[in-house]
RNA sequence: GGUCGGGUGGCCGAGUGGCUAGGCAGAGCUCUGCAAAAGCUCCCACAGCGGUUCGAAUCCGCUCUCGACCUCCA
């Protein structure tokens, strides 16, 4: 059962066939940590976290590179020249490197709280200054790009005259034609320097104020929008690499910078694959910094966006986002959120029933149908990840089988209605999709004041029975909870406290 | 204005022309000392108008409508 990708340079689902079977090599555009993450951030790390897991249970080996923006781009285009990262720090009074640690830590918290798996390498765009410079130095030598006051433009005109005979014309992503686009593309910010104003800068000149700068042949300055992607993806997937991931968003003009640059310099299409994930909504309307409608993360983990009723864990966002397909719209809502949290609880109590028993006994199932129901429910469960990532059908089989398990924890069914060995698949297979694949993970309820509620129960408890000479249930307390490394200590007035390990 | 993509039951969301995903909410029942949890049942939607077809949410046309990209944006 081949995996399918919906591949947006053709438009179509294609069979995922690597270059170099068993290695798989995926570049997907990471953030930029000029500010904190915001749930529109999430969905494509979530959406390439469960593509990275698909790969890797299919058995590739899969280098994951995913960037970190740490080099500003411009603010506003049209105003003057700036970084944002470094207008961001002047106004917060912080070195520019300071804001990207703290927005990075944050980023790597938020990550790692949606069990996303680190990527095999996260490259920084101001440690790879001299991969561009090197990059750019290509570019203008193959005669693709000039150099004008001290700034370098990629010649987009150029490129489609030559590339278009090559059947790779600029704009071969995204769909759209140059003739348009000249129509179309808003006057900018020192159009008298470029040749075209379809032209993107690949090196900028710093303006005196500006204080991310590096020294380059043209002279201190930065390196332009879309440069760091294709010379960190170059360097460490090669010159030309299975999957390349983001944001439809990116899509143009990013990511068609990406191919010309790459194309010019490697001379092959940088990557085979370009998978996109669709917007997170709220209320019909793109999350995003500009439209000031973004839910952030430590916002929706702690529940003090005004919008939301209450915080909402990791997992009830991660799952929320596995439940809808990664190519269509997700709206966001409160509502919608509160389902997924009681969707999440019911099904994860249920697999973890499940993960608990033992089968053993029956060889042969009593209901033939249903037994027969639950092996076609656990094998599409592969077909449906097969099928460009269908997680929302893999999420509504899963719920097919949970009631399935319910219904023989509460003894609504027989116990050898279904055989040990169907009821082991089950227990095994949804070990590999709900852990493994979808990432999802056990979280623990319990915050330390309901801990300490449930200790102070038992403490309660195990006094009784130690009034009533009841030792025996007393000890199995005791004994029971240091297992758990909570120590129960008499103390010498009579009362009891408590230290956990 | 240009280029694209949508409109599915109260809400979120899958849907390969025929066999009416799934979740949440709501109603009823079972279980329970009462709850909770769980299970079972119900709630048969596809923007509108035409067309193709034995048969359309799914194909075609038109209309209405929402959004994305064209500028940093996941």
């Amino acid at each position: 059962m081949p995996l399918k990708l919906y591949n947006s340079l053709t438009r179509q689902k294609e069979v995922f066939e690597p270059l170099n079977a068993p290695y798989v090599g995926m570049y997907v555009c990471g953030p930029t940590v000029s500010g904190e993450s915001h749930l529109g951030h999430a969905r494509p790390f979530i959406t390439f976290d469960i593509l990275y897991r698909y790969l890797m249970h299919q058995g590739y080996k899969v280098r994951y590179v995913r960037n970190i923006t740490d080099a500003g781009h411009f603010e506003e285009e049209g105003k003057q020249a700036e970084d944002k990262i470094a207008t961001k720090a002047i106004l917060e009074k912080l070195e520019p490197m300071e804001l990207v640690q703290k927005y990075t830590h944050l980023y790597h918290w938020a990550m790692e709280q949606f069990n996303n798996l680190p990527p095999s390498i996260e490259p920084t765009a101001t440690g790879h200054i001299v991969e561009q410079i090197e990059m750019i130095k290509k570019i203008i030598a193959d005669g693709f790009a000039y150099e004008a006051n001290g700034s370098v433009y990629f010649d987009v005109i150029k490129y489609n005259d030559v590339y278009s005979k090559k059947n790779q014309p600029y704009g071969i992503l995204s769909g759209r034609n140059l003739e348009d686009q000249l129509d179309t593309t808003r006057e900018l910010d020192n159009q008298d320097e470029k040749k075209n104003k379809v032209d993107f800068a690949l090196w900028k000149k710093a303006p005196a104020e500006h204080i991310m700068r590096w020294q380059s042949p043209w002279g201190e300055g930065f390196p332009g929008w879309h440069i760091e992607c294709s010379a960190m993806a170059t360097k460490y997937l090669g010159k030309q690499f299975d999957i390349h991931g983001g944001g439809m968003d990116l899509q143009f003009p990013h990511h068609e910078c990406e191919i010309a640059q790459s194309t010019v310099c490697n001379h092959e299409m940088p990557a085979r694959y370009w998978v996109h994930n669709n917007m997170i909504t709220i209320n019909g309307r793109k999350m995003g910094k500009s439209y000031n409608n973004v839910v952030k993360l430590s916002e929706l983990f702690d529940g003090s966006h005004p919008i939301l009723t209450q915080a909402y864990s990791p997992m009830t966002v991660r799952f929320f986002i596995l439940q809808s397909q990664y190519r269509g719209t997700l709206d966001f809502s409160n509502e919608a959120l509160q389902a997924s949290e009681k969707a999440l609880k019911r099904l994860m109590e249920a697999y973890q029933w499940l993960k608990a028993q033992s089968f053993t006994n029956n060889t042969s199932a009593s209901d033939a149908a249903l037994d027969k129901q639950l092996i076609t429910w656990v094998n599409e469960l592969g077909e449906f990840m097969d099928d460009d990532l269908n997680t929302a059908k893999v999420v509504a089989n899963l719920f097919e089988i949970a009631p399935l398990i319910n219904s023989l924890k509460d003894k609504h069914i027989a116990a050898d209605a279904i055989s040990a060995a169907s009821w082991t698949l089950a227990q095994t297979q949804l070990t590999i999709f709900i852990e493994n694949i979808l990432g999802l993970k056990v979280e623990n309820g319990a915050n330390q004041v309901q801990l300490h509620g449930v200790i102070q129960l038992l403490i309660e408890i195990r006094k009784d029975a130690k009034s009533r000479k009841d030792f025996a249930t007393s000890d199995k307390i005791r004994n029971q909870l240091i297992s758990m490394g909570i120590q129960i200590k008499d103390e010498k007035d009579g009362e009891v406290s408590y230290s956990l390990a």
